[in-house]
DNA sequence: GACTTCTTGGTCAGGGAAGGTCAAAACAGC
DNA sequence: GCTGTTTTGACCTTCCCTGACCAAGAAGTC
């Protein structure tokens, strides 16, 4: 791997702009950015997809035609990237309710998360898992449950 | 700086208008409004099918010929005890994001929800629905929208 | 009252301006 | 050479904006 690729500079530029804000999140239009660097707009998207994904703590949302941009949020500014990845991989694409308590637990035992929170989430979860079709259940709570999690996390 | 097309702005202007406003409606002249903008008048209606439609909480109803109007009402945010049940009926057992949308921006609008978290929910939302098989998604939406929303607005 | 004209607003299709996707080529490190 | 990563370009989707044409109400004319 070289020292520093195309993607890499990219990736430093994003991340010192989103130092500098003060905000939440930050904007780009990709096609800005992608002249900025003389490369190809699509490049940009490679650099989202690998740098600036949810397991590294970062969600992307974005709006096409005129007027279009690209919005970054990142979850937790500086570190603790790792508690996202490990929230992707212990979450899974399926769960079940069990585990997902036992997860709760275990967030709450290492001060992730308050005791009412883990609460809310646990009966909020459980209540809507009450109205879901058994097929899809893990997928659901799965699927709800990093959500959930991501946006309490965030706050911190 | 949130970047913003021609009808982003014009958005904000009727929106201030409204703000400013005693009453719950304001009444303006499709011409004017377009002149101001230096805009063709048919991008007043633009705005006001997508930004001010009965999904966002508004009503428009207007009159042509000489004297013609366009009137704009904003439905009053209910009270803050009908929230929930508000939340439930709204989004209801299936939801386009679409209809997602559309409630988040009202949700800001009227202040029950700050900018940065509707943002984030609406961005939470569209990552994982895009990962969920299509016949589910508007199940999914509804799910993980009113999860996000009592997980948000509890407490206030 | 019927006709005409003027004054508004409404609709819709099409071009333009973003961003998204995907697969293949290029490249770097073993 | 083999493998995984990066970079590119062709093609697609979504949203914005305009202009030509339509519809309706008001006011004047006969």
């Amino acid at each position: 791997m070289p020292i520093s690729s195309l993607a890499d500079h990219i990736e430093r530029y994003i991340k010192a702009l989103l130092d500098q804000s003060e905000q939440p999140s930050l904007e780009i239009r990709r096609v800005e950015l992608a002249k900025l660097f003389e490369c190809v707009p699509s490049q940009i998207n490679y650099v989202l997809k690998t740098r600036f994904n949810s397991q590294r703590g970062y969600i992307v949302e974005s709006r096409r035609g005129g007027g279009g941009y690209i919005r970054i949020f990142r979850l937790e500014p500086g570190h603790r990237q790792d508690l996202y990845a490990w929230i992707y991989e212990t979450v899974g694409e399926r769960l079940e309710l069990e585990e997902a308590e036992a997860l709760l637990v275990r967030l709450v035992d290492q001060d992730y998360l308050g005791r009412d929170e883990a609460m809310l989430v646990w009966a909020l979860l459980r209540q809507e898992a009450q109205k879901i079709d058994k097929a899809y259940i893990e997928r659901a709570v799965a699927v709800l449950l990093r959500s959930m999690l991501l946006l309490l996390l965030h706050g911190d």
